[in-house]
DNA sequence: CCAAAAGTGTTAGCCGTACACCCATGT
DNA sequence: ACATGGGTGTACGGCTAACACTTTTGG
């Protein structure tokens, strides 16, 4: 048998392994996901998530990492990344079996990424208007927003769609976008100055949301909030 | 090139995807998790968690599910099952790379299960006897058990680790078992009856715990808990 | 001065915890 | 009768939502 290509011979089932990336950020008050044109067949010329083939030595993080680099050119420390799950109907694929792993990524409202490798085209998409998309992403897409909201609960991850440094009523307006609620400012501030290792305050002010001047803050230690804060 | 076996060509990386089971239950007050002796090797000899190999045309639910029946010999409908997540790392298997998928599976305390087609034995190991598993499946059981523990507290899968029919201190000892902490039986009670759609009256009672005889239960509707119970 | 947004104080109601107390059965 | 566990009543403290009010800037 020939040895060329990714050709194997083997005992056990083979299947194609992916990774996809779910990458929400939030941008003019709505949450926004970053959508590549697929240069290729099938689903030549349709949005899809970005994501590509794990490679026979890399981890899965890894993979994920490589392809966010890649397809999007996001930089890599201001973007959370974690595992949502994998999808692998047989005929999620029409070309072939493929089991795909899908990361949930949050980042800051970065400047249009630019189109990567295999993408014809890749951009913000507004979540209403991310629909139709190739393979079974509409579903990994929903099951992606669904843990993000979910997660913003309980975990300091807002601040993950804020930049590096931010204002109380900034990450107020990304728990206000990704859940659609207006929140009490008042009582949002108590709560999310009150929740310890949430916010690390910088000494710093600033007057670019107008009014009186707001302090600065940035990301703080802990992982988990207690009490959580919610929807 | 040959037709023989599981003999593939491809022009992609094709790695082999199993899927594993941290299956749990409730035993004699403590957590416990269904285990098997490799009968075979890597690992001849050692515990370690039930799964093998995807089938080309199955979908992973269905793979997870054909594997708890072929290993456990467990009854289907009785058994909440859930992916937990996949692992993947290069040297997780010493033979060639396998990606696994994960899934957890929780149930109520059945009569030991025999051991199925790929292993020597198994049976249900406490907990705190669970160590120095096959592959990274202590890695896997812990995250299947912390994924557990949270998801009592918002979701009414502390019923699946019941029989079909319970009373409210069957409940409260599962969750006694899963948490490590001692509930107060009276709040417990206002709590679970109260939270909307988790249990349905089946208009019996049973004296089988000594004292006043309790109500009978059954799980109800809801699949959320509103509001959650707190560790 | 006025508008706008930041941030603080106050209060009323809800909810969780703790625990006193009564109920219904087996022995 | 008494032990055992089931189930209800109640009161206190902490937390949250609602909102009045003060502070600090830009125009």
């Amino acid at each position: 048998m020939t040895t060329s290509g990714y050709a194997v011979r083997v005992t056990y089932p083979a299947l194609a392994v992916t990774v996809d990336l779910a990458v929400l950020t939030v941008r003019a008050g709505t949450l926004a996901v970053l959508l590549v044109e697929r240069g290729e067949e099938p689903f030549l010329g349709r949005w899809a998530l970005p994501g590509g083939f794990v490679r026979p030595d890399e981890d899965l993080p890894a993979a994920a990492e490589r392809e966010l680099a890649e397809e999007t050119g996001l930089p890599r420390g201001l973007v959370h990344l974690e595992q949502l799950g994998s999808y692998g109907r047989p005929d999620r694929d029409p070309r072939q079996r493929v089991v795909t792993v899908c990361y949930l990524a949050l980042a800051p409202d970065l400047p249009t990424p630019h189109a990567g490798t295999d993408a014809a085209d890749a951009r913000w998409v507004p979540l209403a208007q991310a629909r139709d998309l190739a393979f079974d992403h509409d579903r990994l897409l929903a099951d992606a927003v669904e843990r993000a909201r979910s997660k913003l609960e309980y975990t300091p991850l807002a601040t993950t769609f804020c930049g590096d440094e931010f204002t109380v009523a900034e990450l107020r307006r990304v728990y206000e976008a990704v859940w659609g609620v207006p929140m009490d400012p008042r009582n949002f501030h108590r709560k999310v100055t009150g929740a310890a290792g949430f916010l690390e305050a910088t000494g710093a002010s600033t007057s670019r949301d107008g009014g009186r001047p707001a302090s600065v803050f940035r990301r703080g230690p802990a992982t988990a909030l207690h009490p959580p804060l919610l929807r």
